[in-house]
Parts: C-alpha cells; sequence; structure tokens
RNA sequence: GCGGAUGUGGUGGAAUUGGUAGACACGCGUGCCUUAGGAGCACGUGCCCUCGGGCGUGAAGGUUCAAGUCCUUUCAUCCGUACCA
C-alpha cells in the first residue's frame, strides 16, 4: 500500500498550481466577486514564521472555501518592503536596502508557495517598486491640492535611536513602536496629512462595519471626540485672553485657577516679573522630559505659579494661572479651567499648592469623595438647585449669549505626521521654491526616484540622508523653472500601506493608480485578516478610502467589510515566542521534518478559535498528522480492495451528509477547530463502518465527500486523493458538497428523560411518536419509578424531539 | 483610572436559539498486531463514592420544569489605552 508521504505529494501540487495558473482572479467576471487577503508582510530577513503561517492558512482556507462555492476568489499578495529594518541593515552591512528586500522577498514568496496558497501572484506588488510608489506620491500630491496636505512647525515625538520624528500612532506609552527608545519632543518643520478632518465620518461609518468589538472601540476611542465649550477667560496682566476648553462648562462656577500646559505660546509672555525665571525654567524642563519621565510625575503632580491671574467669566472671582505639565499641550486648547472641587485631577494639583475649592455639585449618594459626576448645583448664582446635566446647554448659551464662550468640540486624534527623517521610504513629492513655496511634483514627473546613495546613517541632525544628496536636492521649481531644492523626508511607510488594496484590483496599471470600475468590481474588501494594528494601519486606510471617495475615484467610503482578527501563536509554554528564550518555532522546519505543509495549516487552525491566542504543541502537530494518514489509509483501502456487499449504505449516507452540513456551517462561520474537529468525527465513524460492509457507490461518494471537506484546509492531500479517486486533476472545480435533509430524518430518535432536570435516562421513540405516548414510555422506565417512590408527579414537561422532563 | 475580552477535566478546547456539560484532540492507561515505524488498530479516561448514587463550567445569590448559556453582585487573568480637562 502507498504510504502517506507530504514531501512528495506536496510539491507535485504546488508545480501544478502554479503552473495552471488556476487561482488567477478574474476581472469583471459573471460570478460573483470575493476579496480576501491578509495585512501585508514587511518582507523580513528572517522569512516567515508560525504568525504569518497562521494568518495564510486563515485566508488560504477561506479563499479555497469560496472558490469551491463557485465565487471569484481574488487572493493577491504584496509586500511592504519600504521601512526601518532594510534600512538599519544596511547600516549595518552596506548591503543596499533594496537588493537585501528583494532577497528576502524571493525566500517569503517560495516559503508561502510551499504552504501551498491559492494566491494570485499575478496581483504581486511591492511598496519599494517606483512604479508603485509613483501613485503613492500621486495620492500625496492629490492630498496636497485638496488641502489635506499641509507642513507645520510644532513640537513632535522625536526618536532619539531611530533619528527620526514619528506619528501619535506610531509611540506606544512614550517609546518608539520600533526601537523601543524612549520619545523626546523636538520642534520641527513636519508634513502633515489632516486626517482630523475626516473624524466624524470615521467615527460614524464605525457602526456599519462588521468588525470585532474591542477594534471598533480601540478606534472610537482613539479619535476621542469630546462634547464640551470653549470659555475665554480674562487676565489683569496684559491684553491676552485664555481660551480652555471643558466638557463641563457646568461648573465653571467652582473653577478657582487656570492651568496653562508648558507649550501654552503664553506660559512665558504672561508670568510676572517675579515668577518669569521660575516659569522659564519649569518650561524648559517639561519640554526637555520624556514622555516616560512626564507620566512618572502622575501620583506627584507639579507646576508653577506664574504671577498672573485671571478673571472666571461666572462670578467675575480672581483666578490665579499656573504653569503645569499635567495639562497637555496638544490636546484642546492646551488650557484648562481648573474645578478642584470636581475633577481628580485638579483637586490633587489644588491640595498640593493650597489653591482654593468651592464645591457647586451636590449629590446625595457620595457626599465623601469628590463629586465627578452629575448633582444639583450651589454656588452658582441664577443655576443653583438645577441639574448638571439639565442646565449645561442653558450654560453655554449664556456664556456665548455674553461673548466669553461657545459650544465646542474637541478630539484625541492628531494629524497623521507623515515625515521621516530616513532613507528607505517614498520621497515626499514636494519641490522647495525661494518664489512659490513648496509646489507639488506634476503628475508627469512622477515618480520622484529615490536616489542611490552610499551612506543611509541618519545623523540625527533631524535631516533625512537624503539631504545630502545636493545633485538630486537642487533641481528646478515646476511652477517658474528658477532653482529650487526638493523636500528630502521621505513619508511614513503607512502612506504606502494606506491603499495597497485598492492597487490590487489593478495593480499593473502605468496610466493611473487604479481603474474606478475594477476597484468599485472587487473591493471593498470582502475578508481582511490581521492580527495586529487595531488604529494606526485600520485607521489610516478607512481615511483614505473616505478621501478618495470624496475625490470621486470610488464608489463606497470603507475599504474593508469584515475584519477577521486572530490572535497570536505562543510558544508552548503559553508564553510569546522569542529568539532570546529559544522558542521561536519555525513553520518550514515543520514542513521539513515531514509532517508537510497540510498537517501545518490544520494544526494552527485546530489549536482553537482563530481570534483568540493559543499555544503550539509539538503532540498537536502529530496528532493532526495521525489524522491525515488515517484519511488517507482509508482512501488507499478502497482503492486496493474490493468491498461489494452493501449492508449499511443507509448509516454511510446518512453520516456523509450529516458532516457536510455541520461541517459547511462551521467554515462559514469561520469555526476552523470544529470544522476539522467535524472531519476527525467523520473519519473515525468510516472507521467503524468500514467492518460492517458497504456499496462501492456509497463508499466512494463518503471518500470523496470527504477529500472536498477537507480541501480548504488540507489542499494538498485532498488533491491528491482526488485524482486517486477520479483521475482529475483539479478539485478545485468539483464545487462544493450538498447536504439533503431527506437523508438526516431517521425512523426514531432519541429522547433525554430527566427528573427535575437531572438526567435519569434516555428512550429511544419513533419519530413521529405522540407527545402522551412518549411522556408515558418515559415515566415507565425502570430508573425513573425508582426515583418516583416518594414523590407525585406534579407535571410533564415535553420538549418535542429532545427531552421529557418530570417535576415531582 | 477607563475601555475590550476571557474564566469549563491533567492540557488545548466543544456545547448557534436555555434542554444529555466535557464533542474533537493532546496526555495517560489497558490490550492486540507487526514488514520495529515519527508505527498502526481496539477499548478506557471529569471528580468523589459505602457502587445506590452524589458533586461538578472562577465565587455567591437569583429567575426557570430546566442555567456553562439569562439577571444581580463579586473575584481573577489577559489585552488595549493612559493626566484628553
Amino acid at each position: 500500500m502507498r504510504r502517506y508521504n507530504p514531501s512528495e505529494i506536496e510539491p507535485k501540487w504546488q508545480d501544478i498550481w502554479q503552473e495552471s495558473g488556476r487561482y488567477r482572479a478574474v476581472d469583471n467576471s459573471e460570478a460573483d466577486k470575493f476579496y480576501v487577503s491578509c495585512m501585508f508582510p514587511y518582507p523580513s530577513g528572517a522569512g516567515m514564521h508560525t504568525g504569518h503561517a497562521f494568518e495564510h492558512a486563515i485566508v488560504d482556507t477561506i479563499a479555497r472555501f469560496q472558490r469551491a462555492h463557485g465565487k471569484n476568489v481574488m487572493n493577491p499578495m504584496g509586500w511592504d518592503s519600504f521601512g526601518l529594518p532594510a534600512e538599519n541593515y544596511a547600516i549595518k552591512t552596506g548591503v543596499a536596502p533594496g537588493v537585501a528586500t528583494k532577497q528576502n522577498i524571493a525566500n517569503f514568496k517560495n516559503q508561502l508557495k510551499r504552504m501551498g496558497t491559492s494566491i494570485d501572484w499575478s496581483r504581486e506588488l511591492n511598496t519599494s517598486d517606483p512604479e508603485y510608489y509613483r501613485w503613492t506620491q500621486w495620492i500625496f500630491t492629490k492630498l496636497y491640492e485638496r488641502g489635506l496636505a499641509y507642513q507645520n512647525e510644532s513640537l513632535q515625538w522625536w526618536c532619539p535611536v531611530d533619528k527620526t520624528v514619528l506619528a501619535n500612532e506610531q509611540v506606544e506609552s512614550g517609546k518608539c513602536w520600533r526601537c523601543g527608545s524612549e520619545v523626546i519632543k523636538k520642534s520641527m518643520k513636519q508634513w502633515f496629512f489632516s486626517i482630523t478632518d475626516y473624524a466624524d465620518p470615521l467615527l460614524e461609518e464605525l457602526d456599519n462595519l462588521d468588525w470585532p468589538n474591542k477594534i471598533k472601540t480601540a478606534q472610537e476611542n482613539w479619535i476621542g471626540r469630546s462634547e464640551g465649550a470653549s470659555i475665554d477667560f480674562e487676565t489683569d496682566s496684559s491684553e491676552d485672553k485664555i481660551t480652555v476648553f471643558s466638557t463641563r462648562p457646568d461648573t465653571i462656577f467652582g473653577a478657582t485657577f487656570l492651568v496653562l500646559a508648558p507649550e501654552h505660546p503664553l506660559s512665558l509672555s504672561l508670568a510676572s516679573r517675579e515668577a518669569a525665571d521660575s516659569v522659564k525654567d519649569y518650561v524648559a524642563s517639561a519640554v526637555k522630559k520624556t514622555e516616560i519621565e512626564r507620566q512618572s510625575d502622575d501620583k506627584e503632580k507639579t507646576g508653577v505659579f506664574t504671577g498672573a491671574y485671571g478673571i472666571n467669566p461666572a462670578n467675575g472671582e480672581k483666578m490665579p494661572i499656573w504653569v503645569a505639565d499635567y495639562v497637555l499641550g496638544g490636546y484642546g486648547t492646551g488650557a484648562v479651567m481648573a474645578v478642584p472641587a470636581h475633577d481628580e485631577r485638579d483637586n490633587a494639583f489644588a491640595q498640593k499648592y493650597e489653591l482654593p475649592i468651592v464645591a457647586v455639585v451636590e449629590n446625595s449618594s457620595d457626599s465623601q469623595a469628590i463629586i465627578t459626576g452629575e448633582g444639583s448645583l450651589v454656588n452658582s448664582g441664577a443655576f443653583n438647585g438645577r441639574q448638571t446635566s439639565d442646565v449645561r446647554e442653558e450654560i453655554v448659551s449664556w456664556l456665548e449669549s455674553r461673548g466669553v464662550g461657545k459650544a465646542e468640540v474637541t478630539y484625541k486624534m492628531r494629524d497623521w505626521l507623515i515625515s521621516r527623517q530616513r532613507y528607505w521610504g517614498a520621497p515626499i513629492p514636494i519641490i522647495h521654491c525661494p518664489e512659490h513655496g513648496a509646489v507639488a511634483v506634476p503628475e508627469s514627473d512622477l515618480p520622484v526616484m529615490l536616489p542611490e546613495v552610499e551612506d543611509f546613517a541618519p545623523k540625527g541632525d533631524g535631516m533625512s540622508p537624503l539631504a545630502r544628496q545636493t545633485d538630486w536636492v537642487n533641481t528646478t521649481c515646476p511652477s517658474c523653472g528658477q532653482p529650487a531644492k526638493r523636500e528630502t523626508d521621505v513619508m511614513d511607510g503607512y502612506a504606502c500601506s494606506s491603499w495597497y488594496l485598492l492597487r490590487f484590483t489593478d495593480p499593473q496599471d502605468a496610466e493611473q493608480a487604479w481603474k474606478p470600475e475594477l476597484a468599485n468590481y472587487w473591493a471593498p474588501v470582502d475578508y481582511y485578516v490581521g492580527g495586529d494594528h487595531a488604529v494606526a494601519h485600520l485607521l489610516y486606510v478607512r481615511f483614505w478610502t473616505h478621501v478618495f471617495h470624496d475625490m470621486g475615484l470610488l464608489d463606497f467610503k470603507e475599504p474593508v467589510k469584515k475584519l477577521v482578527y486572530h490572535g497570536l501563536i505562543q510558544a508552548e509554554d503559553g508564553t510569546k515566542m522569542s529568539k532570546s528564550k529559544g522558542n521561536v518555532v519555525d513553520p518550514l522546519d515543520i514542513i521539513d521534518q515531514g509532517y508537510g505543509a497540510d498537517a501545518l495549516r490544520t494544526f494552527e487552525l485546530f489549536l482553537g478559535p482563530i481570534n483568540e491566542n493559543s499555544s503550539w504543541s509539538s503532540g498537536g502537530i502529530a496528532g493532526i498528522y495521525r489524522f491525515l494518514n488515517r484519511i488517507w489509509t482509508l482512501s488507499q483501502e478502497y482503492l486496493e480492495a474490493d468491498y461489494v456487499q452493501s449492508k449499511n449504505d443507509a448509516a454511510v449516507r446518512q453520516l456523509q451528509h450529516k458532516t457536510i452540513k455541520k461541517v459547511t456551517d462551521n467554515y462559514r462561520r469561520l469555526s476552523f477547530n470544529t470544522a476539522i474537529a467535524g472531519l476527525m468525527e467523520y473519519v473515525n465513524e468510516l472507521y467503524k463502518l468500514k467492518t460492517d460492509g458497504f456499496s462501492d457507490a456509497a463508499w466512494r461518494e463518503a471518500l470523496e465527500t470527504l477529500c472536498l471537506l477537507v480541501s480548504p484546509v488540507a489542499p494538498h492531500i485532498a488533491a491528491e486523493l482526488w485524482e486517486q479517486l477520479r483521475g482529475e486533476t483539479s478539485i478545485e472545480s468539483a464545487g462544493w458538497p450538498t447536504w439533503d435533509d431527506k437523508f438526516l430524518v431517521s425512523d426514531t430518535i432519541t429522547i433525554v428523560v430527566q427528573i427535575n432536570g437531572k438526567l435519569r435516562g434516555t428512550i429511544e421513540v419513533a419519530t413521529d411518536a405522540d407527545p402522551d405516548d412518549v411522556k408515558q414510555i418515559a415515566a415507565e422506565l425502570d430508573n425513573v419509578q425508582r426515583h418516583l417512590t416518594d414523590g407525585e408527579i406534579k407535571k410533564i414537561i415535553y420538549v418535542p424531539k429532545k427531552l421529557v422532563n418530570i417535576v415531582v
């Protein structure tokens, strides 16, 4: 008998698949389209890890399942190849980023092939390819035209190790997302995309997305919409007014002092002569601190009195003005009215510096604590006795009528900072002209090619290595032809990955970024599979797609219909796989060891629900291999033996149809672990039934069904056995098996018998048995009688076709 | 703090609407077989038990004929976020 040998059959089918081109997605086909993809990888030198293998197992299983259902499936693949790792590697070794990237991609691609993926490679794209970034740059110029790209000098996150600025989304608890260094603030002139202009649409459309709650709320919190009021406070020492933002204008009578962020433009100029030096020192040290240092101060707030006073517009009280770094420069107006009786932070600050505390809200439920919630107003003039929540708008109108305030909405999200002072990225297509300022490079001059350089290292002077390429930098102004200089910063890699899903729909187009009819046919993505990037990437893609919609380039606003968010594959001990711990499992090793790609894929999907984290298990992979081997053996026995007697065809057929129904439903719900369990059960049952004898037709059909049902997860063994059974080399064209309910009904049915909800036995009754008869039979069971001795039956509950519960 | 999850055998996990808790698999145990392989096959495996049964889904209450599932309170773990006024 032929033995199951994945290392023999898998390469065979991988070659057939690649050469046949059968996974090519057809533009504008009659069939329903289905666009599935995962977040394209950065092609690192390390190649594929278990996480990639898991992600591709998910995508490929979905793709094959949908293809079997007759869908015109697009499963494309690309490379997010700009970025720091290639560049840092280049600095270390001198190998140009482009060269290393090319090798890495070739390696990655080969590994994906060895996984048995059904990718349409004709759509392959690569963000560092000039034919790709030409359009990334084109999009930049379009955003610039629409006023959605702008330059601004301000304090920004700066990573001292990577020597570049970072977007808010790339700073994680005060540290650089790449290298983990503590970031500092640095004032620089930078390019931004106005994502805040789209804060409301991005928030509103969230409701319509079939995405996990976790991601939706993460985005909602990140956007952080707050409704409140801006209120102006007169100051005694100058003509300047201080404008604050507050979500609680109803507590204005309790505002006893004002606090400015150290970065606030007035914090130095307002200071009195006596206070000037201490304010200056405080501001200087606050700005110099890393974000970590600022946050570590959360127990002990610090600040300094400016010597100046403001006036509370509600009651005319004098309010000392302080500068403190617990007020953030970048949020709201960078200044707050402190209401120490009803805000914990203001309270802590007031306690420390002995500032006045005036209670204006009463609330019977907790008289001891600081009342931060709603209540009834006191010490609030004409508003006394009113509920805070009721009177909030009224107070804003009152302030507005006196010209000192107005309703206002503020967001936590900031504009997207996209300049990077590095080399390996798409150059920002701008030319700075002494006469015309920043001029976008015309479409006909795109792409602005990234020049080849010798020295990739950033020097930390706030300039990209490109600034040293004087031949490249010096150019002429597109408007006037006079000498001008190129922008030397490159774009954040996230810009490149914010539109690749659209490029897949028209990947070779040399005339435009995509043809609207193709993008509108394929996109939005039906299933987008990923396990990282809750906010950054998924927010940026949404932003750009909204913009493209408004530009008339797309009929839809949202790029991704359903987001399939998967968990992590951890090491066997439940900790994160890491090189330093030496517990990394290499998926290619698993294939090489002889388990094969089918076992690897099936195993990773069997570990648990895909949206949860799971741990690798070396015993588990062997168990899956055993399962595949049992499928193989079952088929070989059939092919070699000659069973003809028919005894149990009905049982085989019922099992087969029951399994089709269950497994199909599990696949549809992306519950792959239970789909595989259902297939294992099927195989186990077939092993039991085979000793009964069966007819050739029934058994063959049962085995062919097995091949079809297992083909999305384990495509190689399915294709091979299908060929052995049918002599056909394309299981893909066989469609998906269907079930017929008529095979699922049987003459008798098992009814559970309970007494007071406790199981006392089961009975077999005719499917169409009379309810009274069933109750009767149940009550007469020996085991039921035994438990009924000392009680009389109060009533009998009968759930048709399920159970009888006798209540005593 | 706030937000999002998750708690079920020795382990990973099943159980769409409340209706036989523990499917399937790992591990473990017993037996069979052999061309000794990474074997294969069959059976068993929640806990306790005086072998009648009793107890069991983080904990405590509640609703119900019936609760892993619904309600209330509470504890633990993980993830995200972080002075957002």
